[in-house]
DNA sequence: ATTAAAATTTAGATTAATCTAAATTTTTAA
DNA sequence: TTAAAAATTTAGATTAATCTAAATTTTAAT
């Protein structure tokens, strides 16, 4: 197999490539893996002779299909870890992105099949992102940030796209976690901040900042 | 906290001390942590600078205190982890040991404690292996091999001396697992094989090298 | 008590992953 | 369109863990 920090170079690679089918920049590599540009590129050589990515120099990186098959799988395990941590053991979905992080880099494929029916095959980590599964497949949801709702506009809180402690912790705090149903009372002109409704009873104000990481489906 | 690498060495010392109090040697430590003994010299500096061994050129080591603290710690971790694999997972006793080895090293305490409630604080694995609590105390029962066993004697088998996947499909093939009851009926003085009765009803005979791998309660 | 054998350590290399500093290529913006 | 800035790569080191081969120390056997 390979590597954890090759494994971990992939992951990055495939985050970052979310989206955007352009290629990825060594920069955006070595800021997210904590390295330094000069030892991206020493990577990045290494995942090439195996197949994993392409690359070209000075162009930026792709994931080949066996490189996306390999990311995919490593998110698949991440994912399955969380859900056990948070509805087995009790954690917080703030607390369980560290423990995972290094859980995604355990070798079987059985085990993970095995923990996948264990939990029940869920859809979902805790903090709404899709699990692939173990052939590598994705059933997406339509999401939508909160800073694109209109005002009047319901739906339910799904996904988030920022997953710090902090952020999750602020969420908690506001009540508004996944599965709450908001509604969109007042867009703020003055500052992009945005008032709500949520579960009917409690009104909530937050900046376009948290509007932006936080996703409902309608 | 100590690298993969040195927590492997930490817990082959560990193991190799079993029973004797006198040093291990450099030798008998590569050969479980599969390298060189050339290797291993240098580990042991290395492990002697951060005070977990007492380790004396040519003199073989011992683990300090810290030094079995850690180790103990991760034998915990590999014991709790192979009681999830076959209670919650469906593994069976002879699949768990290559995946604990890596479980074992993840490192949070939390989770360890969290886990340790979650399978409902056992006392042992699936092989019988006490399971230290989170302060590193053990309970051990005291356990004897069937091959010290007297004829006409009876005991409960709740232990093992050898893990291989091999000797414990061996042993279910046989229905001599953890729980089962058994009584010497016969010691054989040509070859030193020893039949016994399983449960009061199946008659079995086993080889001394058999014997002397399957621990009892008497 | 010597000496041969066995065990252990040292010396010197190798591999994976990283770094800093310098060189090169690409991008951007006057 | 060309020069400065930004991004990327190369060159040369470093650290952890390992190895082989040679040197040293301990053990064991006559």
């Amino acid at each position: 197999m390979h590597s954890f920090t090759e494994e971990n170079y992939l992951k990055a690679i495939y985050h970052l490539s979310d989206g955007n089918n352009a290629g990825v920049s060594t920069n955006s590599i070595a800021e997210v893996t904590n390295t330094k540009a000069a030892s991206v590129t020493d990577m990045l050589k290494k995942l090439a002779d195996k197949k994993l990515i392409n690359y070209v120099k000075y162009q930026g990186v792709t994931l080949t299909e066996i490189g996306v098959k390999a990311a995919v799988n490593i998110i698949r395990k991440h994912r399955l870890w969380e859900v056990f941590l948070v509805e087995k053991l009790g954690f917080k979905w703030d607390e369980v992105h560290d423990i995972a992080e290094e859980l995604e880099h355990i070798n079987s494929a059985v085990l993970i099949d095995r923990l996948d029916d264990f939990l029940g095959n869920p859809a979902a980590d805790p903090h709404g992102d899709p699990i692939p599964d173990s052939t590598g497949n994705f059933t997406h949801k339509k999401l939508v940030k909160v800073s694109d709702m209109k005002e009047g506009q319901a739906g339910t809180i799904s996904g988030v796209n920022e997953h710090s402690s902090a952020f999750l912790k602020h969420l908690e705090k506001l009540g508004l976690t996944l599965g709450t149903k908001i509604t969109i009372t007042d867009l703020i002109e003055f500052d992009g901040s945005i008032m709500l409704k949520a579960d009917e009873t409690k009104e909530r104000t937050i900046s376009r900042e948290v509007a932006k990481n936080i996703l409902v489906i309608l």
